[in-house]
DNA sequence: AATTTTATACCGAACGTTCGGTTTGTTGTT
DNA sequence: AACAACAAACCGAACGTTCGGTATAAAATT
């Protein structure tokens, strides 16, 4: 791709990634891109267009390769899953950049949620990355019950869920809080919890 | 307060809570009140201060009073805490009104990320409500505990995260479905499984 | 080799529209 | 008469987009 559209395709994401799309002006866009108006048309036909490319991106970067993840067992499946996260979390901040406090003023689920809202089309992509987050998990803690690594009453699918609905929760609260504790020590918290009381 | 004023807050109410700030227009306001402009103004200094009020409202009308929920078991507790939210979804959602086809286009989140986006003293009402949560999940994990409900190797702490996570979690996961399961119905299955691997 | 043509990258003023907000005037109530 | 409650016309600023034009360099023609 052209090396000035994906500077305009950074340099925007970051932007969305902290405000809304109507809160996103062109002018903001031009300035921070050292760009022109003209130049800018010259790239993308519209805001809009330029938008939906930004969401594609992101929902893009945003799914988890699982082909990677050790499926032995389920603590290192899940201790692997959120040095994975950390990673990515660690790309993003990276390329927004963070405040001199060190909080993140940054929401992923905000631009999910408005990019759903404003484009419904975008919902299939959420609805087929938790399709795949789910079969991985369940087929680790499949694995994990067949071995004899965990012994549990619940369903496979509702271990799974359960694992999933923390990534979310933490992630909510990690948002709405100090952000003194960092989101992949929270996580790990979390699945310790719940992996303990699964253990056999 | 004034019934014209009190009418404006809740029209736009439902506005707010399906899209940004910005998207949300004084022309559409006026609109959908049957008002005019001069009216409007007559009651607000400004859309902001409209805004805020009704984060206010939006925050106060979200803060769960934990003082009638029952405290001597925790299956009682969550159960309680379920059909709570149940009942407060739904006032919501009969105070939006919801499309021919059932689906909720509506996201509570979205309007708390934006609101503490752009007025971070809204993040202290987050905060004290989470603390409060906190304070009110351990205490009944505690007593569960003491009286052998149930067994675990976790604190109070991480069992009552493990439960307030589920419900961000399966409220994130439910606005980003088909949503043809309720969101009371996976919250409720999510406890059940949490709670059935603590059982003594 | 020199010259013309064409394509690409970019600029910034200007356009029509919409924005939040104001002003002025009318109606109804006390 | 005074004031609250509203309506309607209006305001300047800001919005996304368009448009005429320039700079540069590669391609085509002579």
């Amino acid at each position: 791709m052209n090396e000035t559209k994906e500077h305009i395709l950074r340099t925007s994401l970051k932007l969305f990634l902290q405000m809304s799309y109507k809160d996103v002006t062109m002018k903001e866009i031009v300035e921070k891109t050292g760009l022109s108006k003209g130049a800018f048309y010259h790239y993308f036909t519209s805001k809009e267009e330029l938008y939906k490319e930004i969401v594609n991106l992101f929902f893009s970067s945003g799914a988890i390769d699982y082909t990677r993840f050790p499926g032995d067992s389920l603590k290192t499946f899940y201790n692997h899953y959120v040095e994975y996260m950390r990673i990515t979390f660690h790309k993003m901040y990276e390329l927004v950049g963070v405040s001199k406090d060190g909080k993140v003023s940054v929401n992923f689920f905000l631009i999910m949620f408005e990019a759903v809202g404003r484009f419904p089309e975008f919902l299939k992509f959420e609805l087929e990355q938790h399709n795949k987050d789910i079969d991985a998990w369940v087929k680790v803690i499949k694995h994990a019950k067949e071995t004899g690594e965990i012994k549990t009453v619940s369903s496979d699918e509702q271990i799974a869920n359960l694992f999933l609905y923390c990534t979310d929760g933490v992630f909510i609260r990690f948002v709405n809080s100090d952000q003194n504790t960092s989101y992949e020590t929270s996580l790990l918290n979390a699945f310790d919890s719940i992996y303990s009381n699964l253990k056999a």
